[in-house]
DNA sequence: TAACGACTTGACCGATCGGTCAGCTTTTAC
DNA sequence: GTAAAAGCTGACCGATCGGTCAAGTCGTTA
């Protein structure tokens, strides 16, 4: 009963995702230092050196879970060219993204608490493929500009923009709901919000929707 | 030498605002469980019993820094009327939210910390003040939608886009910085992404810049 | 000078931290 | 059937946590 294809998961693979979820919840929520072993174990509802005995240590897990958040993300990410047309790029960017909020609102927390640390574990990640993920999108608004096909708009400010307005309601969603008074964002609340994004941004960069 | 306005800061003035301002450092990196005493007393270079002789306790401590952000960030913020022009109104609001990111950044990522751990100190005034303040700053918003004298787009999620974009630059500045390559941001930068943010936000709401 | 309140701090407390390890049970392979 | 491998976990380690306390120092006032 080796192959997870055959016979189920292993227990080691069960186990690690139990252990993968549960930490990514409560390192989401506290941060690196702030977790404890203790508190994911729980969460897990395993013993702590059970969790131990899998992962290793405290720092192995972190990393290992901003890894599988990073290609989980890359992998969410559709690949853009220049013949494609801008407004259909750009909202479905910011779909996607704001898909990736509601759907993994954890994830995004995690990468934001890193973020505020300073990014110490994600320095090359941002300096590398990050920074050449931005830089090829950004190559491709520059060229849709100097086409007039959009406004001049600095395209990685443009991306920061979208960035930081569609993750605002996964990493901010205490906020949102303390302020708007709802129990929770349902499927309506993503709805709207989405199309309220895509209206002003599309517009605000001289486009109009598909 | 009781007298603070005639002969400099008290002993415990001095103290306590070393205190605080330390403590702001290593609670906005680490968050309210991440961060301990005897870090926030070597910021302070002070022996850890004199931060706790001075502030009580942890919890204390994290509260009345709180406190003092949002007192300080209200009396940042101006009042507006129906008849202010929506175009100089929004644009204005932009432009002082940050200037807050650039001045203050270390409040905005204590902020920032405290809503991702679920706001467990901020609940009341999330759903007290700050609702009030949203809400009759929307009610505004809605009025000029409805007098045609800007587009109808939901003034709760306009305020969120704001917010978001504004905060972005202080929340996740190691972000910024790893993805453009710069050693740090200067006031061309702010300069620069308040331009673009004003540019794009104003259009999307059918507004011309003053 | 004596006394007082504000300030300072090292020593210490029980609890919890991340991590190790020995010894156990269960599963797998032959 | 049996040995090896994998999984499991309570006990334990030194370090650090938030917090207390007693014994100071210090400047001011009477």
């Amino acid at each position: 009963m080796n192959d997870s294809s055959a016979a189920g998961p292993t227990v080691r693979e069960r186990n690690e995702r139990r252990i993968f979820d549960a930490a990514e919840l409560v390192f989401a929520r506290h941060g690196y230092r702030g977790a404890s072993i203790q508190a994911i174990a729980a969460a897990a509802e395993l013993p702590k050196s059970n969790v131990l005995y899998y992962v290793g240590s405290k720092r192995r897990l972190y990393v290992a879970l901003l890894e599988r958040t990073m290609t989980r993300w890359n992998t969410a990410l559709s690949d853009i060219s220049e013949e494609d047309d801008p407004a259909t790029v750009i909202e479905a960017f910011i779909r996607s993204k704001m898909a990736l909020s509601q759907t993994h609102p954890l994830s995004s927390r995690l990468f934001a608490n890193e973020i505020l640390q300073g990014a110490p574990f994600l320095q090359e990640t941002l300096a590398g493929s990050m920074r050449e993920w931005v830089e090829s999108r950004a190559a491709i608004f520059r060229r849709w500009a100097e086409q007039g096909r959009m406004d001049p708009v600095d395209p990685v400010w443009l991306i920061f923009l979208i960035w930081s307005a569609t993750q605002h309601y996964a990493d901010f969603e205490a906020q949102v709901i303390g302020i708007t008074g709802q129990a929770q964002l349902g499927d309506a609340d993503f709805a709207a919000a989405s199309d309220c994004l895509c209206q002003v941004i599309l517009k605000g960069c001289g486009l109009t929707q598909a």
